[in-house]
DNA sequence: CTGAAAGCGCTTACAG
DNA sequence: CTGAAAGCGCTTACAG
């Protein structure tokens, strides 16, 4: 059969250059090796052919992709932006390619990309949160791959992570709002099955209600994904609901800009007629009128340190340790004391 | 390298079935060439062992790997997250998995993440815009690889693009503006080197004016990375210069909604006193305060028809052909006639 | 410093 | 339907 040359491989610039194939690769990975005279001659018969390694063979002839996986729950609001850029930025600055897949919050699909960035020689794994099969975790300590959980913070999990505690800074902003004088709390959440961070921040709230003496067994939830209109959405159910609450706490930012844009299409003046809370700080919640009161979580941080902590790991084949973060509390706009 | 050891290989999941590794790879790949009862004694192999296939030799072998990968500017806003998302899920349903990696709008490690992609076996490729190095192309050409431009659309390139015309749809803005009587303009574009769609809109502004017998060479124009804190920084440096601009014009979104965060510290009213244009439409552009006048641009369609093109490309080894898609205009708060 | 050769884990004509 | 074997393109002890 006839070989098509359009693609050179490592024979050819052996051939080129009259050397070994050996020498070839040594003049690409370890140059110092070869003295100059040869490197010099190899590196022109790369340059000539425009040769470029083929990368499945190099993994599998070296075991090391210096590639890093992660798989987030989606790219399409701002959540895992930032912090990923940060993480990134970090990796690429130890000299390792990040490859990103979204799951869209679906399960299935995460297991399907986890064992793709797996087989595909991944040197290490980010994942976001802890809910996930047994099986999974079973899969990733048979392959021994290094893996990290991100923003998320949890003690006691076999996985070393790197995060935040969703439910105490949750329940730090609850108490806040309760602090002001409301009394009639409504909450939009996030939905909770299979994502401990929307569970962590509902439990939250609960908590604070506990520590004022309310009832967190009637606290009016709605349960949705994190998206603007579905915020919208449910901020209007709540507010044509038979009790009017004074504020409305929301899961995340981007449900709380949902809400916001739903009460002034109800003529409804925030925070006169009603405060409306966020979570996770991200641009968005500086440039909205009002602008939001929220949870600043310090995303750029946490993706920077999750890169130094999977290197670490990678590299010195270590387990890892865990990183918890804090968060803090933005007063803006948004909340004030019900009126 | 324990790791290496201790994961399952082909040959172990034929020795524990008892047949030969190419009935084992039979099964995996063309299961209705193997006799039932053979198969179903290797899938209780391949369950017993937990076995994955190593990518990066199924790749060498076979030449195939169902990856497309795309390289974008950024993560960091959503200019690109929708579109990408429904890329995404496209490209899923045809079976194909996504990489993505984002290169912060440096051509060198746009370059980089293009070869690393290509090294690792991506049967397809998308990029935004045309912008880059010759030899980059030359490359792809040599390795025959599947090439989708998105973003963009141009005739008499060499590779099939999808997208829209900057150029025109900035200047369609640009002459209702000056519809409505607006004579001061002023612009905050995006960095015009290396990105063709940047350059476009600010030219398409450019044809708008002359259209109306307007000097394009006296138009002000500050040119920024596309983030909301520079946008609010040009914005303040144009209002207090010398000529108030009855209108700015933003080279997208995020940059208008810098602007508009600036206007309100600065204690003017959008669009009494000034008003403000955007471009992309995305989901910010609608809960902004006022609503932000924009150009609309079909992302999702966008997304959804670059994965079929692209799978065809790769499938069909055709060439592909180029799809042009329709932008419009959104008229909102942000946009009055001057006072 | 350099080369011959084994081996990485898979797929796929080619026989049987 | 199934197996033996060549080959994919690279790396790396092991010799020299």
């Amino acid at each position: 059969m006839s070989r098509i040359r359009s693609v050179p491989t490592l024979d050819d610039v052996a051939r080129v250059a009259g050397v070994s194939t050996a020498t070839v690769s040594r003049c690409l990975n370890t140059p110092h090796r070869v003295v100059e005279k040869t490197r010099t001659k190899v590196m022109a018969a790369v340059e000539e052919l425009g040769y470029t390694p083929n990368f499945g063979a190099r993994v599998m002839a070296a075991k090391r992709t210096y590639t890093i996986g992660a798989i987030i729950p989606t790219m399409e609001n701002a959540i895992f932006a930032r912090g990923l850029q940060a993480f990134q930025e970090e990796l690429h600055s130890h000299g390792y390619t990040l490859l990103v897949s979204s799951s869209a919050y679906r399960p299935d699909i995460e297991a399907e990309q986890i064992r793709s960035l797996v087989a595909r020689g991944a040197d290490g794994l980010l994942l976001i949160g802890y809910c996930r099969d047994r099986g999974l975790y079973a899969y990733l300590k048979r392959q021994a791959i290094p893996t990290l959980i991100a923003w998320a913070f949890s003690e006691g999990e076999d996985l070393p992570c790197i995060g935040f505690d969703n439910r105490a800074s949750m329940q730090a902003l609850g108490e806040q709002v309760i602090a002001r004088g409301h009394r009639r709390i409504a909450v939009i959440s996030g939905v909770v099955a299979g994502n401990d961070r929307a569970e962590g921040r509902l439990q939250g709230i609960k908590d604070a209600l506990r520590v004022h003496g309310m009832d967190p067994d009637t606290l009016p939830v709605i349960e949705t994904p994190y998206e603007l209109d579905t915020g919208a959405t449910a901020f209007g159910q709540i507010m044509d609901g038979p009790v009017r609450p004074t504020v409305v706490m929301c899961g995340n930012d981007v449900l709380a800009a949902g809400a916001l844009k739903r009460a002034r299409e109800m003529g409804l003046n925030v925070p006169e007629d009603v405060s409306i809370t966020g979570f996770d700080d991200i641009e968005l919640a500086r440039i909205l009128t009002p602008p939001l009161t929220t949870v600043h979580v310090p995303h750029r941080e946490m993706g920077r340190r999750a890169a130094v902590e999977l290197v670490e790991m990678v590299e010195r084949k270590g387990t890892g340790s865990s990183v918890q973060l804090q968060s803090s509390i933005r007063m803006r706009g948004s909340l004030a004391t019900p009126g």
